[in-house]
DNA sequence: CGTATCCTTGAACCATGTCAAGCAATGTGG
DNA sequence: CCACATTGCTTGACATGGTTCAAGGATACG
């Protein structure tokens, strides 16, 4: 079992320099992050979807996935969301249960901001309002482009498209191994379709040397045939 | 061709009970939307993908269409807009080319707001910006179920659903008739389907007696069974 | 070290896409 | 106002990508 020391150590700078930045020094230290921040373990559920929150989580490190549970009750993963990102704006915001439920994949250090501290700060911080919307506004554009994607695209260029976003999210290692592992099953549930798709087309791509496989380790080769296989320009 | 008497009237209402709510009557008529409304007909697009926007429109009556072209040149259609919605915000506030294109569905009013007057209220009024930001998380709470729909339901539930959804959105007439009238290509590319598949299904919902078909025109006569088919609750 | 989760493969099925062809409706220009 | 062109609608036949089910092996984890 891990101890403290292991666990990712909370980080003002991450949220420092995203969405605070036009906060004052004294504003920005009201928040009492320092207090409020605590370490997730890997398959803890922050909050689930219907329920009710109480204030929106910040992410200082770690990694956090946003999903629905469609009405047959398969996952579907909207987004991953890492250090600076905000995460329950939309439902504090629009004071409605949330739409989406959220799990830690990877050790996390959360920092959480009371709906009223939030309030507090969109009605006198109008810098702090407008980035929250450009936020919004970048999470929308991606949706938008996902439902074209998924409506239209093959699960093989879809797969492919995963796979190239995974890395300009998350990077490469030396080895040009993407940083995140995810499950069969997981990387099902962004692209929407069955793990059995996934398994077979994974090892399809494995024979074209496009990619190598170690278990959740997926290696990229052949980044360039990839983007041309996802249709991404 | 129609006469300028038949063409829809400029009606500030819809704009002044919307988003230009927490505008003061001076602030509003400054926008001077006396002057910036012009009409649209039917058919013409406002902007394309990939365009650079000057200001953000809004929409006093009639219907828009906002759709993204596929990577086949498929369109998309991301939602429609109508009285009181705004388009192109996402663009003009991330200072970004449009990343979807417009079409006017029905012939429509149109108030255009530069971005310049939008960026400065936007800068002067904390709840203008924040009822934007609603708006946006709005439609991002939207997109985001239209995610989960498109990856996990069927052709057919989709269909249900969308037939569902407009009647909430445009309304049925006393005859239970979708007051907004589509293409069948539309249809399709709305639920991400081809055409053939939509005819294909709606030639069954109307054996199933749950629709009656009449060129465009589409009577709901089972709107229970429908939402069940569509898995809605 | 045993249990749970995850991964893999094969086989069969079917929902949906594609292609082709004809008809209907709508709009436009002479 | 007619004739032609365009666009939209429909149906059939066929191909196939993807899902589902089943069963066994591998791996991870307490």
């Amino acid at each position: 079992m891990k101890n403290k020391e292991e666990l990712p150590a909370f980080n003002s700078f991450a949220l420092q320099k995203s969405l605070f930045r036009h906060l004052s020094k004294e504003a920005f230290d009201q928040l009492g992050f320092e207090n409020s921040c605590n370490v997730y373990k890997k398959g803890e559920i922050l909050y689930k979807e219907g329920n009710r929150l109480t204030g929106v989580y910040c992410i200082s490190s770690g990694v956090v996935k946003v999903f629905k549970t469609g009405s047959e009750g398969r996952d579907q993963i909207i987004k991953f969301t890492k250090a600076g990102d905000i995460i329950g704006y939309r439902s504090v915001l629009s004071d409605e249960p949330a739409c989406t439920s959220t799990k830690v994949l990877e050790d996390a250090v959360l920092c959480f901001i009371p709906t009223e501290t939030l309030n507090h700060i969109i009605a006198t911080n109008v810098s702090f309002t407008k980035d929250l919307l450009l936020i919004a506004c970048k999470e929308l554009d991606e949706a938008n482009s996902f439902i074209t994607d998924i409506a239209q695209k093959s699960v093989r260029e879809r797969l492919a498209e995963v796979l190239i976003l995974l890395k300009n999210e998350f990077g490469i290692d030396n080895t040009n191994t993407l940083k995140i592992a995810l499950t069969r099953e997981e990387l099902a549930n962004i692209i929407g379709t069955a793990t059995e798709s996934v398994i077979r087309l994974l090892s399809e791509f494995k024979q074209d040397h496009l990619i190598d496989l170690e278990g959740r380790k997926i290696k990229l080769l052949n980044v360039q045939e990839l983007t041309r296989i996802a249709n991404l320009f």
